[in-house]
RNA sequence: GGACCUGUGGUGCAGCUUGGAGUGCACGCCGGCCUGUCAAGCCGGAGGACGCGGGUUCAAAUCCCGUCAGGUCCGCCA
């Protein structure tokens, strides 16, 4: 005998179910059941098959530092105290961007690396908390229609490689408004339509009913998406809906689409050729349902987004079996803040504005573009990137915008803002998310299902008991004193 | 920071709405019998203060409050 066992604490059998926390703190038993094995197996082929793609296409792999310096904006860093430089600290990267862009001022023209992030907020169904890993890669000299080229080959490699599935490139494109406006949310899942539909310019415009007259005063929008076969929801179902709307300032109505005649809170205020005009905008039929959403552009889009997603994954529109890849392009450089009402980044503050400098000093912010993309596959945002503003005087402009003077931009970014100085070749990257393109192509529910060792959602190790308390010689080290939170 | 869901022998569940003896299902475990195995079959058995603390009640797994743990989402994620 070489070995004994005590009684398995579940069993073992492939296809029994077993608890999520069971399985994390005894994941060597996991492993043993097959499946989560299966996927780790097909994780490593996946980054030998991205090695070799990226290798082939000419892109140098370089590893970054795992300990650098705190940057101000993004997450909340890991911090790692240093024991020689009391009150200092190293950080997590949370991406290798910063190095990445050095590499290109070096010289390095076409870049890649598997490159583990870090980021200290909290996780998602699929965003794993604490560490993930990104397909980093920057191209110098190129534009988004390279980058667009490289990525598709590479998901093509990726796709025909690892899975029976198919998809053809290009990949479609939408605007990030297109995106809202039409499926509610900058991830579309495009699996399945029932797309929103607008009413603001048709019925709303036409009809004496205040809650509608009103809103197109105050310049919101009406729109609406059919619930197929919702005609017999249950009444909560649609109460809940005008609970939400509520909560994000907007209202909710609906109309039932009984064969009996037409139910619901909508249709006793409004016209019968009112309610047949909405019905017939909407794509309805007899025995659906109608969701109608007033309020302000981006809260009735989110709200109406957030029905489409749930109401396709529970009748079953979106085919497990597929990939719908899309590109969502024309992301707004810059969002008011809905409280001061100031202007922000509203995403990477080095990504090129559409139109450069020019745009900058004659545009109002709220219309000018970055070339800022995301690729979106069945409603997961596998990636985001950029063309990246290399030129010190259009940062300063773009930097100005959002309430930042150029001193800004030399302290918190020294290492990018004197390398620029020096002859930035202009560049372009982007970086899928690993670990989200083998869930999608694994077709799990849940990030930590490829992942061997995960954190659970509230970024504990289950099995090795991580975070855990240190010992005051090691706090002493490291020059730290813990202050327990107030209670 | 917030909302919601879940917590019942080793495992996965049902029971909770409408309080009335810890009752049930499937798997596992222990013992016996049978057997040419391959997810075996038959018989018997052990194992649970229903996450924890408080409250309401004649009576709490069940109702209420708090707390802990796990999950989903919002905020957050340049």
């Amino acid at each position: 005998m070489l070995s004994s066992a005590e009684v398995l604490p579940f069993p073992v059998e492939r296809d029994s179910e077993v608890g999520e926390e069971n399985r994390l703190r005894y994941r060597y038993l996991d492993l043993r059941r097959g499946p989560l094995a299966e996927r780790i197996a097909r994780r490593a082929r996946l980054a030998n098959l991205v090695r070799t793609h990226m290798s082939g296409r000419g892109f140098l792999e370089v590893q970054t530092p795992i300990l650098t310096a705190s940057s101000p904006e993004g997450a909340r860093d890991f911090l790692v105290p240093s024991s020689q430089y009391p009150g200092e600290f190293y950080a997590l990267p949370q991406a290798p961007q910063q190095f990445k862009q050095l590499l290109m001022v070096g010289g390095i023209d076409r870049y890649f690396q598997i490159a583990p992030c870090f980021r200290d907020e909290a996780s998602r169904a699929d965003r794993s908390p604490g560490e993930f890993y990104q397909i980093d890669l920057e191209m110098a000299f190129a534009t988004q229609e390279d980058v667009f080229g490289e990525v598709e080959q590479l998901m093509e490699a990726i796709v025909s490689g690892m899975s029976d599935k198919t998809t053809s490139t290009p990949f479609p494109r939408l605007t990030f408004t297109e995106a809202v406006d039409r499926f509610g949310t900058d991830k579309p899942d495009l699996r399945f339509g029932l797309e929103l539909v607008d009413l603001t310019g048709t019925v709303g415009g036409r009809t004496e009913l205040p809650m509608f007259a009103e809103a197109i005063s105050a310049g919101h929008v009406i729109r609406a998406l059919r619930v197929p076969g919702g005609f017999d929801r249950p009444r909560k179902w649609f109460d809940a809906f005008g609970e939400d709307a509520k909560k994000a300032a907007c209202t909710g109505t609906w109309l039932q689409l009984d064969p009996a005649g037409v139910k619901g809170s909508l249709a006793r205020r409004l016209s019968d050729e009112e309610v047949s005009s909405i019905v017939a905008a909407a794509g309805a039929g007899s025995s659906d349902a109608v969701l109608v959403a007033v309020g302000p552009r981006s809260k009735v889009s989110g709200l109406l987004g957030e029905r489409r997603q749930r109401i396709g994954r529970e009748l079953g529109m979106a085919d497990p079996g597929r990939l719908e890849f899309v590109w969502v392009v024309d992301f707004p450089m810059f969002e008011r803040d809905e409280t001061t009402g100031a202007w922000d980044f509203a995403h990477n503050p080095f990504s090129m504005p559409q139109g450069g400098l020019e745009s900058l000093q004659s545009s109002d912010p709220g219309e000018i573009l970055a070339y800022q993309y995301d690729l979106v596959c069945n409603g997961i945002e596998l990636s985001s990137g950029a063309v990246r503003n290399h030129r010190p005087d259009i940062m300063e402009a773009a930097f100005a915008i959002a309430g930042y003077g150029p001193e800004r931009i030399r302290t918190s970014f020294p290492s990018l803002w004197n390398a620029f100085h020096y002859g930035p070749p202009p560049h372009a990257g982007i970086a899928p998310g690993f670990d989200r393109i083998l869930m999608v192509l694994e077709e799990q529910a849940n990030i930590r299902e490829v992942i061997a060792f995960p954190l659970n959602q509230s970024a504990r190790d289950l099995l090795m008991g991580a975070p855990s308390p240190v010992s005051d010689v090691q706090l002493r080290d490291v020059h730290l004193k813990v202050v327990p939170p107030a209670p």
